[in-house]
DNA sequence: GTGATTGCAAATCTTTTGCACTAAA
DNA sequence: TTTAGTGCAAAAGATTTGCAATCAC
């Protein structure tokens, strides 16, 4: 029966990371980890939920995605001013950025290798980081 | 005499990047590329003109900020959701970000060593390649 | 029960736009 | 002149906030 679906690993998913399980959080948490890897934003989310009869309201999705991030759940992305993305692959990695659509994909790890970073300035370590590589549509 | 001053340096540079020297765009480059590389958004461009007595709008200061992107004077740097920095610095290099106050700084070309890189997906070249090194204040 | 979570609408912040006015060539 | 550039105020988007209502434990 579909409405008895019960959701058990997401639920176990944010009781872990700390989470209470509340119908908002199930229904969000189960429509990001559910497809594989993925890059939305509030407003794709929202929207997607609202697709599914999920009701929620967008202030609920901006704060859960952020709560889902200070738990390691997911990861944000910042590519372009005004938009920001949710990776929901939080492994080291990083991304191709397509200037034609806006749209993000992830490189698998070991595709870029580097060789060589300086040294953080003193009194600070590195937290994380990021390489996006800028694609354009090839011209001919 | 200072009234006097010429700026041509500056009303060279618009001209051979083909931008019209108007008063405006002349204080605003004025500002910009006389002290070496900097790190700007929009607002505190805005405010420094203003402190300088330079009667120039915001909308303006945005405007000029994009024209001089296009024409190769300027380069827009995001790390933030809601927050473009212009950086002076066009040549190929990459960043330290300062999570704590939110500062941008040039990592010297050469400090960072990229030495396998993803060939681009099939109809698209890349563009650029950003790095941005995320830092943490050491807690001790 | 009681403290955490949610919804809604309003507020905030950055950036863009429309259009009449001004200035560079 | 004539056309590009500017200022202003309003609009647009994304995100955050305040607070009363609701839900999880």
């Amino acid at each position: 029966m579909v409405s008895e679906r019960t959701y058990s690993g997401t639920i176990a998913r944010l009781k872990s990371a700390g989470l209470r399980p509340t119908r908002q959080r199930i229904a969000l948490a189960d429509l990001l980890f559910s497809k594989g890897d993925r890059h939305v934003t509030a407003e794709q989310l929202h929207s997607e939920a609202v697709s599914a009869d999920v009701r929620v309201s967008l202030a609920t999705v901006y704060n859960s995605l952020h709560q889902f991030t200070g738990a390691g759940l997911l990861r944000e992305v910042v590519v372009e001013s005004g938009r920001s993305y949710f990776d929901t692959n939080v492994d080291d990695h990083h991304h191709f950025f397509y200037e034609a659509d806006g749209s993000l994909e992830d490189i698998a790890r070991g595709d870029v290798v580097l060789s060589d970073l300086p040294s953080p300035p003193e009194g600070h370590d590195v937290a994380r980081v990021d390489i996006v590589i800028r694609l354009k549509s090839t011209k001919n």
